[in-house]
DNA sequence: ATTAGAAAATTAAACGTTTCATGCAATAGA
DNA sequence: TCTATTGCATGAAACGTTTAATTTTCTAAT
């Protein structure tokens, strides 16, 4: 007795055709605005759907249609910035096309992300875009049943967007020898990476005979430093650090602070990515600038145009987008070094 | 000719049930774990399930129960780490619960938030957690019909997850005062903002009255310094800046280090939030510390409970989180102030 | 041996769409 | 006037589930 027997199964598309006084197949024509319908019937429907409010099943359309207009994104860690850019460039051009998105987080673990994947097909999303963790997972992607587009990692029979790392390589190790640097530290980034690699290749490649690399070690891509890293960067042997990517590059840079060495002055550190915080935080931070954003727009174009060609799935395709340096405070020529 | 006519529809409960000899509704029962089936069957429609790769289609399902199992997040921006780490909590939780969630960034425009809110009931979701831009647009969430958490923003019939805006607002001004800080500027958020209101009213209330606030003005949330902002840190006659949240801060720290200005020797700087990247940048970030997993955690919660309880709709309920003072270095005794 | 009752399995009716195959006027061509 | 042709509108069959109602089978008590 106290509560209102009011919730009636919402409006739905029989309701509307029985206040237009017209069949329910009418009403579906009309609002997905096909078939061949009247310009007058066409007005009744749609005033008497906004009169009842009618908002379409997307559950039922989803099923008779064997579509359910939604993508799966997964990604390794959406707290790194580079991440959250290109999550928000995906969504937006996503939701440009009239896609919703399923947002999935690894954090960085392979489980959940195998997990991730087949979770996502469980769903029914119709086509995923994955960065991946690294390229060790290969043929799990393969596996899925629907249209994948990879990010980055480099993978065969998959559409693939990258960027040009080895260029970018290339770029800051030119950069790092016309300012006078010879002995480097690398602190890349996990070599089970392809693009870690190319990076690191793409800049040992472009040194000439005088230069000399002192270490050179893996890192997680993570803000926080490792005991080894820190060991090498207090043995202070190099002019010039060369991280793998902007976080590792402010670890760094963090870690020189706290032991009161200048940076530039005593080392110069480089970075990779540009992500939004590398222009602010102190000092700002020479690196490789990546178009993120249009990495995602360009997996999101990939990905529709593939689902929505009716054709042969066609041969895999893969855009490789241009790098740029980028130079801030953080680099400068060598000076006289911090050993005591 | 070229294409192999492989095509056919994917596998359903159909099949399952004559692979296994029995009904359809004894699969749907087995899968579901639900009525009374035999062991022998079960095991016998298990089996027949994975022999043949079965997966349920989520959206016939969604239709016949009139539930999504999704969740739809509304948030003002990605490329806010705060937001990132909401998020993250967020899908982790959601996952663990088993909620997909669609994620809408509404890239700080009101447009696109009511849009958004729309779109997402639109696409049948089930629930909705916002954190809106800002307090004004209240009565837009109040007509969304289905259940909605609302995040920080102080909004009548709904549910709230908030944190102690006020007290922390108290501990920033006991601590800058205990280090002997008289003269403060103020770079609040957003003023339409109640929880900005209520950090400034924390901190401005707990100040004793030796204590004098030269300015106070308010900022977008972001990392570019507005002009008006620069001019009034060039003018120098404060000794602590206090910031509506550590993106703000961090751009102030910038604006400093551009101009020579020691932090924390001739200004002391504080922010909020706790981002992760206030403990990397230079000087490290003395913040609030905000408890975002267990905010984005609570929403969650608060949001499953509603809808899976299936009583009346219960009052709205408010969760109120501690927050905590974490003091780093960009805070320090007032030196002798740097202007010329 | 019967039979009440419980347990197990099935039938069939939804759920809200889309769309193919028709039907029915009205128009045009002969 | 009769027949094609066209333009509009409809009926009804899916799509793949869940679940109430029912039937069948089994168990055990009389």
């Amino acid at each position: 007795m106290a509560g209102r027997r009011a919730k009636r199964t919402r409006i739905n598309i029989h309701d509307v055709a029985k206040e237009a006084g017209v069949s329910i197949a009418t009403v579906s024509y009309v609002l997905n605005n096909r078939g061949s319908v009247s310009d007058d019937v066409r007005k009744k429907v749609r005033r008497a759907a906004t009169k009842l409010g009618y908002r379409q099943n997307r559950a039922a359309r989803a099923m008779k249609m064997g579509r359910s207009n939604i993508l799966g994104l997964v990604i390794p860690n959406i707290e790194n910035p580079f991440f959250a850019t290109l999550a928000q460039a995906i969504l937006q051009e996503s939701q440009r096309r009239n896609y919703q998105v399923f947002l999935l987080d690894t954090e960085g673990s392979h489980d959940s992300e195998a997990k991730a994947m087949q979770g996502l097909v469980a769903q029914g999303v119709d086509g995923v875009i994955v960065f991946p963790i690294d390229d060790s997972e290969l043929k799990a992607t393969s596996e899925i049943p629907v249209p994948v587009v990879v990010l980055d990692r480099d993978t065969p029979d998959v559409n693939l967007v990258q960027a040009e790392y080895h260029e970018g390589g290339r770029m800051l190790a030119e950069h790092l020898m016309s300012l006078g640097h010879k002995t480097f530290g690398i602190l890349e980034g996990p070599r089970v990476v392809s693009s870690v690699r190319a990076r690191t290749r793409g800049f040992v490649e472009s040194l000439d005979e005088s230069c000399n690399i002192v270490w050179r070690t893996e890192h997680p891509f993570a803000m926080t430093l490792e005991p080894e890293a820190k060991k090498l960067l207090d043995q202070g042997e190099i002019t010039a650090l060369v991280c793998g990517n902007d976080l590792i590059a402010m670890a760094a840079i963090a870690h020189y602070r706290d032991n009161n060495v200048p940076v530039p002055g005593s080392v110069s550190v480089v970075g990779f990515d540009d992500i939004p915080f590398a222009s602010v935080i102190t000092p700002s931070l020479t690196t490789v600038h990546m178009p993120i954003a249009s990495m995602g727009k360009e997996a999101v174009n990939l990905l529709v145009r593939r689902l929505e060609s009716t054709d042969e799935p066609q041969a895999r395709s893969r855009v490789v987008l241009d790098v740029e340096l980028v130079v801030r405070q953080s680099t400068a020529p060598p000076g006289k070094g911090h050993n005591s």
